[in-house]
RNA sequence: GGCCCUAUCGUCUAGUCGGCCUAGGACAUGGCGUUCUCAACGCUAAAACACGGGUUCGAAUCCCGUUGGGGCUACCA
């Protein structure tokens, strides 16, 4: 058992056509986890044979994507490994070997069909409500024929040939699962010898690579049968397939459809922590035993099971993902989660460690991503202007505010630099706001101190801006009171 | 249209071999509580086995069908 695990090898192929998604961060997860958790080897690989729609700066984005999510890969274009190269692109000689391979055995043969040719039989048979697959026309075309085709310069494809019988496999997460082949028609593998398809380098890759485990989302059932059948007339073994459920939208479509924002990076900016994603994703589809849903990265690993992941498809829904998010904030170290406030604060509240650390503080059960702080916050930086009528608590007049404020200004006067605390705060004016009425004391403080409607409270903002910053603003309330 | 997958509260889900399920938890929602406000927190309420047939002493759990949802159906991945 302990020596079969040891061969786990599983990998994620993204195509670098666009920013890394949370479906795919999905993927990778249970991917890495699942690699984790057997003490087996995690690769990426890039798979990159559409050269018009890979671009080299998706794939940077998705490294740095999976790099922010802390999901670590052995085997990658970045950092190599023994199953090289990692990218499909690099790898073009070696499929030609195996589509050379199949063409002398005539298991593979050249098309010449046109597309409009093709786009013709396929309106016919779907009219018929019969399943558009290729008619075949080219798969008896002599040696002679085809020579003669190339030379006059068309330029043909390459089609498997597809035999007509049922394709069975167990996939871990459905169980049994069938397709019939002879639905599917001759397949294109390859649109020239150096030019390989998606379906055909992926068996060929994983493969190759000596994948055990094939872990992807349920888009690729259909392709699965395809690449089986391509390793099987190659005399290849097969891995073991399991098949994520997908991850919908609110309507129920699958998200990397509809919702072009739903990349990474786009959670990254919005605040969201690497951690609280991770959670999030890992809820999605599948559940930990027992009660308790906020796990570490460790903890998932200790847990995760592949054989208990979800069949149906599951919504994203981002009132989960700010609950988990603001749970993490609350909890997370105090510098780590100061150095992630970085990108959302203006330069000089960053430049102001110590003020914007308490001010983090005073505010994080508020945060439910990094980027509602500078809002809720900035008073504490700078005083906003406010009317005189926001220090008025209920029906209070304006004298009675006045002596409030200047009863407490008194107390706080007395009380030293060093001494200057919560506590102590706390224990010399609840007294008297307990004489004078709580609201009556502490709406009016609070509100000269913060200038906002709503905030934490008075001992707490004091705490923050300190003796001389709050006494200032204590007399800025009078005189506002008095103007 | 064809093929494939799928079906427990609004959402994510628990629910090992059918009985312990008058279906549990979490998010969201409502109510109550708390040293001013807003939060946080605590307590609490409402909220689901899609439908129809079987099998069985007994079904959310097994089988069949219907309906709904999703994916795929490219010389994309």
């Amino acid at each position: 058992m302990i020596n079969q695990e040891k061969n786990v090898r599983v990998r994620f192929g993204p195509s670098p056509t666009g920013f890394l998604h949370i479906g795919g961060a999905r993927t990778v997860l249970f991917n890495w986890l699942f690699a984790k958790s057997h003490n087996g080897v995690f690769i990426l690989r890039i798979e990159d044979t559409n050269k018009e729609r890979s671009k080299k700066e998706y794939e940077e984005d998705i490294i740095n994507s999976l790099k922010w999510l802390g999901l670590d890969w052995d085997e990658g274009p970045d950092i190599g490994g023994n199953y090289g190269p990692y990218r499909q692109s690099e790898k073009i000689n070696i499929y030609e070997k195996y589509l050379e391979q199949l063409l002398n055995q005539e298991k593979a043969y050249y098309c010449f069909c046109s597309k409009e040719e093709l786009e013709i039989d396929r309106q016919a048979l779907l009219s018929q409500g019969l399943a558009p697959k290729y008619s075949g026309r080219c798969r008896n075309l002599s040696a002679d024929e085809v020579e003669k085709k190339m030379k006059i310069g068309d330029k043909p494809v390459i089609r498997l040939k597809i035999p007509d019988r049922k394709i069975e496999f167990q996939d871990i997460i459905r169980g049994k699962i069938q397709f019939d082949a002879g639905l599917m028609g001759d397949i294109i593998i390859a649109k020239g010898l150096n030019e390989p398809l998606y379906n055909f380098a992926v068996a060929i890759d994983d493969y190759e690579m000596n994948i055990s485990h094939v872990i992807r989302g349920e888009e690729h059932l259909s392709n699965t049968p395809k690449q089986i059948l391509i390793r099987e007339v190659l005399n290849l073994k097969h891995p073991i397939y399991a098949h994520l459920p997908l991850i919908l939208a609110p309507d129920r479509s699958k998200l990397s459809k509809r919702r072009m924002d739903a990349s990474v990076v786009d959670y990254k900016n919005q605040g969201y922590l690497s951690e609280a994603i991770i959670n999030f994703i890992a809820l999605l589809g599948w559940h930990p035993e027992g009660e308790k849903e906020i796990l570490s990265k460790e903890e998932l690993i200790k847990q995760f099971n592949l054989k208990k992941v979800q069949k149906a498809g599951a919504i994203f829904d981002v009132q989960k993902l700010d609950w988990l998010n603001s749970q993490y904030i609350k909890t997370i170290n105090p510098i780590r989660l100061i150095e992630e406030m970085e990108n959302f604060v203006p330069k000089d509240w960053f430049a102001k460690k110590e003020l914007l650390a308490k001010a983090i503080n005073a505010e994080k059960e508020r945060i439910k991503k990094l980027a509602d702080f500078k809002e809720l916050a900035d008073f504490f930086f700078e005083l906003p202007d406010y009317e005189p009528l926001l220090l008025k608590w209920k029906n209070m007049e304006n004298n009675q505010i006045s002596n409030n404020l200047k009863a407490v200004k008194l107390k706080l006067e007395n009380i030293s630099e060093n001494d200057f605390n919560k506590d102590n705060e706390e224990k010399i004016i609840m007294p008297l706001a307990k004489e004078r009425g709580i609201g009556d004391v502490l709406w009016p403080l609070r509100a000269a101190l913060s200038g906002k409607q709503a905030s934490p409270g008075p001992f707490e903002i004091i705490n923050v801006i300190g003796k001389n910053e709050s006494l200032k603003r204590i007399e800025i309330a009078l005189n506002k009171l008095n103007g």
